[in-house]
Parts: C-alpha cells; sequence; structure tokens
DNA sequence: AGCTCATGGCGAG
DNA sequence: TCGCCCTGAGCTG
C-alpha cells in the first residue's frame, strides 16, 4: 500500500496515538535493537512524512527513519499487544497503543542532519504544505526523459507511486511517453493539481480512488476488478480490460523497471 | 507446498 | 539496466 498518501496517514497515527508521551520502544526481532533501546521511553515530540519517508521525532533530537518500501507495513491496534508474529522490526507502545512495523526497506536512527540529508534529496511532495511544484517543473521541462519515468523519480516528485502515476496520467489524458521537455506549463500545473487532489483524497480515505463520479460503476457497467489495493481505478493493473471512459483494452508495458499503465485512445495529448 | 507478483529503491557495472 | 533486498497475497497443483 505504500505511497506518498500512506506515509502521511501513518505520520498522523503515530501522533494521535503516540504524540507528547513518553514510549516503549522495543525491536523484538531484526537488527533494529540498538536504535529502539536509544529511543526507549523518550517522548514522541511530532511525526513527518516526506514522499514515501516516514520521521518520528523523538525527545533527545532523534529521528527514526522508516521507508516501508515494497512490503514493508504498520500494524497499530490496541494493547495489549500481542506476541510478535513474524520479524517486527519496531514496536511501540504506550497509552493504550501499539505499532508494529515489518518488513520495512529502512528502518534506522538519524540525527537532524542525517534527517535533511535525505529531504534535501527529495523533490516537492503534493501533500506537503510547503510543496513548491516549480522545482519539479524546472526539472521536467528540460528533461528528455518520459513523463511516466519522470513522476516516479522521487527526486523530481515525491510521493508518488505507480498507481497515481497511471491515474494522473490517465485523468488528464496526457500520452505516458511524451518526454518531459514537450510538456507546456499548464499541462503541468493541471498534473500537480490533480495529484494534490487525489492524495488527499488517498489520505482521508485511506486508499487510492481516483474514479470520478460520472464514471460509476453501474454507468460503465464495467468487468470486474482484478486487483485488491482497495480502490476504483481507470487503468492501473487493468490491463486487457476495456476503458472505463471508451472501452479501449487498457495497456501495459514495462517502462523504466516498473509496470506502466496507459489507455492508448484516451491518452493522446 | 510452491510459485509469482506487488503500491519501492539501492548499489554495482 | 540488472540483481537484490524484504513480506504477503493469490494463484496453481
Amino acid at each position: 500500500m505504500p505511497e506518498g498518501h500512506t506515509i502521511h496517514r501513518l505520520a498522523a497515527e503515530y501522533a494521535r496515538c503516540f504524540g507528547g508521551r513518553p514510549v516503549r520502544a522495543s525491536s523484538p526481532q531484526g537488527p533494529f535493537a540498538a536504535g529502539a533501546a536509544l529511543v526507549d521511553g523518550q517522548t514522541l515530540e511530532r511525526t513527518e512524512a516526506h514522499g514515501k519517508h516516514l520521521f518520528l521525532g523523538f525527545s533527545g533530537r532523534r529521528w527514526v527513519h522508516v521507508h516501508l518500501g515494497l512490503y514493508g507495513k504498520v500494524h497499530l491496534g490496541q494493547e495489549p499487544a500481542p506476541a510478535p508474529v513474524g520479524q517486527v522490526r519496531l514496536r511501540l507502545a504506550g497509552d493504550g497503543h501499539y505499532a508494529d512495523l515489518r518488513g520495512p526497506s529502512r528502518c534506522e536512527l538519524l540525527d537532524e542532519g542525517g534527517k535533511q540529508k535525505i529531504q534535501a534529496r527529495l523533490g516537492p511532495d503534493p501533500l506537503r504544505p510547503d510543496a513548491d511544484p516549480n522545482l519539479a517543473w524546472r526539472r521536467i521541462s528540460a528533461s528528455r526523459k518520459s513523463v511516466a519515468a519522470l513522476l516516479m523519480d522521487q527526486q523530481i516528485v515525491s510521493g508518488v507511486g505507480n498507481v497515481y502515476r497511471a491515474e494522473v496520467l490517465f485523468r488528464q489524458g496526457t500520452d505516458p511517453f511524451r518526454e518531459g521537455r514537450s510538456l507546456g506549463r499548464a499541462e503541468w500545473d493541471a498534473l500537480w493539481a490533480d495529484l494534490v487532489a487525489l492524495m488527499r483524497e488517498g489520505v482521508r480515505l485511506g486508499r487510492i480512488d481516483t474514479v470520478r463520479p460520472q464514471h460509476t460503476p453501474e454507468a460503465m457497467r464495467r468487468p470486474p476488478r482484478v486487483d485488491d489495493h482497495g480502490g476504483e481505478v481507470y487503468v492501473y493493473r487493468r490491463a486487457g480490460l476495456g476503458c472505463h471512459v471508451c472501452g479501449t483494452e487498457v495497456r501495459t508495458e514495462e517502462h523504466a523497471a516498473r509496470n506502466l499503465f496507459w489507455c492508448p485512445r484516451c491518452q493522446q495529448r
């Protein structure tokens, strides 16, 4: 599930469950035991999401940096926490809640400098109020890479993953293979605005849901969805099925090491 | 039970 | 661009 909306939700959830109070931190299995010991008993002062990176800020100017990667998950629940099943990299507990982190690609302790170093490498995040889409535009408008590849580059835009990439390009009717430098400013502004709207909705709902109301399931009599990531989508993982808008077969192709999905008829601009 | 694939990203070459 | 890391769900048999 981890695109940017998931991480922003987690930042809010960690703050809600543990914020402002000392927490118990442990690493029942795995290599983070030393890091967990250092924040054990410290107060969770703030949490922050930037793109797909989660930062948990503890007293003592220590940050726990988490990246879920493709497989990472957080399970939040009410205490008493069950005995850990499988590898739990970080368990936080306190005030009636517990949170288990499994399978992250990163879980490490950083100081302020380490955190800033990571954030300096990240492009603007559509979910952050301080995001400046101009920074992304400068890179995109000078690049010969495809807009599909550019949207997935976390140094250019952060938080967008394979689902939002496919869906925003569909919604804007953009041919995913166009070079970044061929995009007009207005086209980029529209893509950015749609990312902001879609990802905010993702945070609110806890899933990626991109289908507009006029394209309701009943109206389209669409075939059943084939994946289970939880929301309604136009093209992501719908290869071979009919486009919800025009009926043309949705296409897929590996592009820059990731599966790209698009409608060849709706996305010609 | 075993295989494949997945919403990600890193380092080697 | 490739291989690899990591977990879990959904198939197949």
